[in-house]
Order: structure tokens, then C-alpha cells, then sequence
RNA sequence: GGCGAUGUAGCUCAGUUGGUCAGAGCAAGCGGCUCAUAUCCGCUGUGUCCGGGGUUCAAGUCCCUGCAUCGCCA
């Protein structure tokens, strides 16, 4: 049997693992543990992806060396996915003197087949950074429709492409100040040479259909000359024989898979060279996100082909998360990190989610919050939870453990299980996980009817031998089922597992002829989804504004004298009364104790749909305001509240609950 | 703007090469069981298959077009 290597993408380290990371490294995680439990010699890897601009900024702005800045990250990334029981070969980092010597050998290869060449370039370069700036590092005036702060490759507003140095009135985005044109030097790849190869190679089946037309598109279309190097200070690798030039973060990127490969195999014993060199006997696998086709179909096996390596097998794609049918969101609390997942909820819940989902096309997903707790609370726990629960309950407490034997030609059931683990392995072999839980799911269902209909706990009263035999078929059935689960769901697997008497469940253990060794009545395999865990999760994602995000303000209002200031009499309130008013869709009526008790109106509706939630809440209130007749009524006083531009963030300023109404703000 | 994808019951989705294809599960209502994690079983509705044209004896299923949503644009 050949070796597999499969591959996740590698995440970037200038950021924390999060729900659509995960759609990967499940999807990838079941099908090598699925491969794993045919007995296949597959070794998954990843790592974290940790050059470029972007992490030396940041590092900069957090005081941080970028060492130590992606040091912490591989930390946090690795949890992570432990947490989700991703369980890799080998999680590696592309900052590693492994991928440093890959990266120089396949540059040279490269370079000695005659496919770099040397360009000379006008490039914005900002004097107070210092640098050149990247496309996302600048903004200026788009110089097609006008629209003022777009960034240097794509007005968000007419959406039409440029250059950098095409915007008008540019500024890079940390300084504000104005770039100046710099020539400067760069290494490209030319592209054009691996076009035939490139085709060919895509033609023997590489991605699903649609991707493969996209590709076709990209090759008809004509491929540029791609830039592979950046200008000194870059936080990277040192282009060899190159003085202060450094690989682009995309060439040593991909390049991280073999590092990987290859610190794997060093561990375990091995050569990376099995799976990669050109006559390796393996299937290398790569699962990517839609968003980065590019560079796995073009770029990447364009790279291995020059560096006198193999091509890749197989390129899965999948689409990318949304959150209750919407792009994934701080502000909405729909960016839920993996460890604010894992702080409310079981890791299976998701996985069973997304297998539920996914069935091997590139076609988006959506993570909905009120279906994920109604779907795998009614397939997962209802149905096959369940059904382990009763079985083996009740084999534990009629039959000390030990059902019956039984011949499988006598119950039907036997080939309705026996077919659905047949159509589960060829799913999970298509990548096609949701036809395999469609399959599995019903039959759990069968299961649950034919024990239902059996009724062993009324049978057993008659005739003993029959309800063990029944008993044992709706085992086996069980049992059986929860292996099929097991690549998506290894949780419930262990649990299940420990019942058993087992140390790990296989496919063995769904032969009809199989025993567990020591059943025992098993705690809880899984409990149902609590909605309250999803909503605390939710709530927890909101993001609240760090101290560092402040906004420049151009001008302020004309000076005032102190007097001016002193003569308005701020206190303490306490909202003793808060209502919506009939035909003004902005105001709220409070009644509020301030020392006295008034009405006021205030327009913050927006911001409290639910004005009862504001009732025994302190407010600042403008106590000496001259009152004033409003259509609804007098307004007694003002309320102190903050908004940002086009009221965002409109909110009541509210004092600390331990002080009193009547108190003076100064 | 260019390229691409998706659009089937309230929700999540199945529907192979055009011929009982108008389906499943969930949700809702009623009944039953009690071994089981208030779980399980049975019964009961629902649909301009996004709109409009066309091809065909026959179209969710093929072609054209429009609309909506989404993604990518190195």
C-alpha cells in the first residue's frame, strides 16, 4: 500500500484559530483518522505559516521581537487544535532551518533552469517606515471614480484594480505621511514556461470540476510573471547570493509542507524524499480554502516541477464559513475563535456539524447557530446517542453484559447496517462526509425502529433467549454505527469504546460476530446541545474595543471658558422608569432620580430596543437644563451618551452602580 | 467591471445519464411505549422545484435570459 501525505493549509500566525480555520482541519482530520482506520500509512501534516509584513508590524506595534511574537502563536495554534482533537503527525512552523535550505534549494533550481528573471520597478516607499509598501499598506484617492482612502489594489467603492502608485494623494497607513516613488529591484518567476506543464497537470483530475474550470480560465487568460521577492527590512528568509532582498512569504509558504514533511519523518524515521522526490511512490493531498486556489494550482506544483520535485495527487477545495448566512463578523459576535468555542462546547458537536455539511464540493458553508443545536441534538444524541444508551443499559442490567448470539441471515437489520458502513467508507474515501452521516443517521433510525418494534424489555418475559439475540443485533447495530462516527466524532468513539471493554474502536468491531470484551453501562457518551452554551459563546465573540482603537478627530468645538463648564449641573441618575414613545421611532421617556425625580427624553431608542433594560441603571444627567416642551411631552433635563460617527456605538454613559443618585459629576 | 457558484416545503438539505421526482429529516399537531440522555415508535399537512422564454412526446433535471445571494480577481 502506497504512503499518503495529506495536508491542511497552513494558518498564519498573525492570528488566532477561529471557526473557519476549522472547516479545514476537520474535514482534513476525518479523512486521515478514516484513513488511518483502513489501515492506510498516511502522515498528515501542517504548520504555521509565520513571514511577511504583516507579523513584523505587529510584533513592532506589541514591542515583540517577530520571533517571539510567532513563538506564542504556535503555542496558542497548537492548543487549539488539540483541543478539536486535530490530530497531526507532525505541526510544524514555516520558520524552521528545514524549510530556510528547501527554500534556497528550490530558488536555485529555479534560477539554474532560467525561470527568474530580474525587473527594475517604480515602487511607493515611505521614508518614515523606512520600507516599500505593500498594496494593503497604503491608501490614496482611487484614481478611476475619486473615492477618497481606497486601498493600493482595489477601490472598495467603483471596484476597479491598479497599481499602488496610480492612487492619487497617497499616504501609507501607519505614518499618514506621503510615499515617495523609489525604484527597486525585484526577482520574478516566469510563469509562462510552466503553462503547457501546468495544464497537463491539471487535466489528470486535479480538484473538483469547477475548480478545474476556474484554473483553465486563469491559463487561457495568459499567467503573469510572478514577484517572489521583497526589499530589506522583511521579515524572512534571505534571498541566497541576493543581498537585502527576501522571499516573498508565498514562495516558502507552500514550501512548509515538505519542511514539515521532512522534521516529521526526521522524528519518526523515514525520507521526506518518499513522498516528494519526483518518482516518490505516495499521493500527496492538499486541502485549501476557494481563496487560495491560485497558488496551489499555479505557483505551487509550477515551483515543485522546477525544483525537479513531484506534483501533488490531489487538490481538495473547500468553501468558506459563514455565520448564520452572514460573512463571519467581530462586531456581530459571529468571529468565534476556536478557544472560545472550546471554553463552551464539545469539540464533537462542530465536527459532526461540519461533516453533516460538507460533501466534498467547493460550495460555502453556513454555521447556523439555532440549526447546529436543533440538528445534532436530534441526528447525534437522539438518534444514535440514544440508541447506544438503551442498548447497552439494557444489556448490562438483564444480561450482566452478556447478550446473545444471533444469525445475521435472520435479521434484516444486519444487511441495512452492513450496507450503510459500505456507503460511509466510500463517502469518506470521496471526501463526501455528508452522505456518510446521511447513511449512518439513517440508520440509526432503523436501528432505533427495529428495537423499538423488538421490544426486547417486554419479550424477555417470554422468552429470554429471543430478547438476547434481539439485544445483541441492536449492539451490533450500535456499535457499529459509532465506528462509522468515529473519524468525525472521536469523543463519543473513546466513551463508547471505555463501555466496551476496548481500547480502541475499529472496523472490526462491526462484524456481526463481534463481542465487546467487558460491557459495561456506559455515564454519559453525549450530552445534548444546552442552546444556552451556543449563546454565551456568541455573546463571549463580541469583540469590545481595544484602548489602541481611537479615532483622529480634525477639530474640535470652540474653546469655553471654565465658567462656561461649571455652570452645567451634572448628577448622578437612577432610571426609575423607561418607555418607548408612541410615534417618535428615536425618543425614550425615563423617569429618572437625580436628587429629584424628572422626566426626560432622550433619543437612544436605537441603541436600547428593550428600554426596560435600563431601569435602576445609573445615567449622567444635565440637571439645570432649562426644561422644554416636546410634542410627547417635558423634557426635564439631558442624558449624557456617547456615539461614534453616524451614531455607531450610541450607548447612555453610565456611572459605576455603587454611586448615588443625586451625586454631582464634575 | 470580469470570472465562477448557488437559488427545491418554516429550517437544513436529497433528487444519478431528462420519463411516478415533487422527496427526507427537523420544526408543528395527534396517538403509543417506558429499555433509554423529557429519549424512542406510529399517524397527519405543507411546495408557482427563483422569474420569463425555448428544445422535447416528456424538464428541478438541457439551452437562453432576467432577478437574488455569495465567492474570487493573483
Amino acid at each position: 500500500m502506497s504512503k499518503i501525505l495529506l495536508t491542511s493549509a497552513l494558518p498564519y500566525a498573525n492570528g488566532s484559530i477561529h471557526l473557519g480555520h476549522m472547516v479545514e482541519h476537520v474535514q482534513s482530520d476525518i479523512f486521515a483518522r478514516f484513513k488511518r482506520s483502513m489501515g492506510a500509512d498516511i502522515l498528515f501534516v501542517c504548520a504555521d505559516d509565520t513571514h511577511g509584513t504583516a507579523i513584523e508590524l505587529r510584533a513592532e506595534t506589541l514591542g515583540i521581537t517577530p520571533e517571539e511574537l510567532i513563538a506564542a502563536a504556535l503555542e496558542e495554534h497548537t492548543a487549539d487544535f488539540r483541543g478539536f482533537r486535530i490530530d497531526f503527525d507532525e505541526y510544524y512552523t514555516t520558520h524552521s532551518p528545514e524549510n530556510q535550505a528547501l527554500s534556497a534549494m528550490v530558488y536555485e533550481r529555479l534560477r539554474d533552469g532560467g525561470h527568474i528573471v530580474r525587473r527594475t520597478t517604480q515602487q511607493l516607499y515611505s521614508a518614515a517606515l523606512g520600507r516599500f509598501l505593500s498594496d494593503r499598506m497604503v491608501k490614496g484617492t482611487c484614481p478611476k471614480c475619486g473615492t477618497a482612502d481606497q486601498y493600493g489594489d482595489v477601490c472598495e467603492s467603483c471596484g476597479s484594480t491598479y497599481d499602488p502608485t496610480e492612487l492619487i494623494a497617497p499616504y501609507d497607513i501607519h505614518t499618514k505621511t506621503a510615499p515617495e516613488l523609489r525604484e527597486t529591484e525585484n526577482l520574478y518567476v516566469r510563469l509562462t514556461d510552466f503553462a503547457p506543464l501546468l495544464r497537463e497537470w491539471m487535466e489528470t483530475g486535479v480538484g473538483q470540476e469547477p475548480i478545474r474550470n476556474f484554473v483553465r480560465g486563469w491559463l487561457d487568460g495568459g499567467l503573469d510573471d510572478w514577484c517572489i521577492t521583497r526589499a530589506a527590512p522583511y521579515f524572512g528568509f534571505p534571498v541566497p547570493g541576493e543581498p537585502d532582498k527576501y522571499f516573498y512569504v508565498w514562495l516558502d509558504a507552500p514550501i512548509g509542507y515538505i519542511a514539515a514533511t521532512q522534521h516529521a519523518c526526521e522524528r519518526r524515521g523515514g525520507d521526506w524524499r518518499d513522498f516528494w522526490s519526483a518518482d516518490a511512490d505516495a499521493e500527496i493531498h492538499h486541502n485549501i480554502g476557494k481563496d487560495i486556489v491560485y497558488f496551489h494550482t499555479l505557483f505551487w506544483p509550477a515551483m515543485l516541477h522546477a525544483a525537479g520535485l513531484r506534483k501533488p495527487s490531489q487538490i481538495h477545495v473547500h468553501g468558506m464559513l459563514t455565520v448564520n448566512g452572514r460573512k463571519m463578523s467581530k462586531s456581530r459576535g459571529t468571529f468565534v475563535n476556536a478557544r472560545t468555542y472550546l471554553e463552551h462546547l464539545d469539540p464533537d458537536y462542530l465536527r459532526y456539524y461540519y461533516a453533516a455539511k460538507l460533501g466534498g464540493t467547493a460550495e460555502d458553508i453556513d454555521l447556523n447557530t439555532e440549526d447546529f443545536v436543533l440538528r445534532v441534538n436530534a441526528e447525534l444524541v437522539n438518534n444514535v446517542v440514544n440508541l447506544c444508551s438503551r442498548v447497552t443499559k439494557f444489556c448490562v442490567s438483564r444480561f450482566g453484559g452478556h447478550p446473545g448470539d444471533f444469525d445475521p441471515a435472520d435479521y434484516p437489520l444486519c444487511a441495512t447496517i452492513a450496507a450503510a458502513m459500505e456507503q460511509a467508507k466510500a463517502a469518506y474515501e470521496a471526501w463526501d462526509t455528508r452522505s456518510a452521516i446521511r447513511a449512518i443517521v439513517e440508520a440509526g433510525n432503523e436501528a432505533n425502529v427495529f428495537f423499538q418494534d423488538a421490544a426486547p424489555w417486554v419479550l424477555v418475559k417470554e422468552d429470554e433467549a429471543a430478547a438476547r439475540r434481539v439485544c445483541a443485533v441492536a449492539l451490533h447495530a450500535a456499535t457499529s454505527l459509532v465506528v462509522a462516527l468515529a473519524p468525525v466524532t472521536p469523543g463519543l468513539a473513546d466513551r463508547l469504546a471505555a463501555a466496551l471493554g476496548v481500547e480502541k474502536l475499529g472496523w472490526d468491531a462491526t462484524a456481526p460476530g463481534w463481542r465487546p470484551p467487558a460491557l459495561t453501562a456506559p455515564d454519559r457518551l453525549l450530552d445534548r446541545i444546552d442552546p444556552a452554551a451556543t449563546e454565551a459563546m456568541m455573546a463571549a465573540s463580541v469583540e469590545t474595543p481595544t484602548r489602541t482603537d481611537v479615532l483622529d478627530v480634525e477639530s474640535f468645538s470652540d474653546l469655553i471658558p471654565f465658567d462656561t463648564f461649571a455652570a452645567v449641573d451634572l448628577r448622578v441618575g437612577v432610571v426609575d422608569e423607561a418607555h418607548t414613545v408612541e410615534g417618535a421611532d428615536k425618543l425614550l421617556r425615563l423617569i429618572v432620580h437625580c436628587g429629584k425625580q424628572i422626566q426626560v427624553f432622550a433619543g437612544v431608542r436605537k441603541a436600547y430596543p428593550d428600554p426596560s433594560v435600563l431601569v435602576g441603571r445609573r445615567v449622567v444627567v444635565v440637571a439645570n437644563l432649562q426644561p422644554r416642551k416636546m410634542r410627547f411631552g417635558t423634557s426635564e433635563g439631558m442624558l449624557l451618551a456617547t456615539s461614534g460617527p453616524d451614531d455607531v456605538g450610541l450607548q447612555l454613559v453610565h456611572p459605576d452602580p455603587s454611586t448615588l443618585g443625586g451625586w454631582t459629576v464634575r
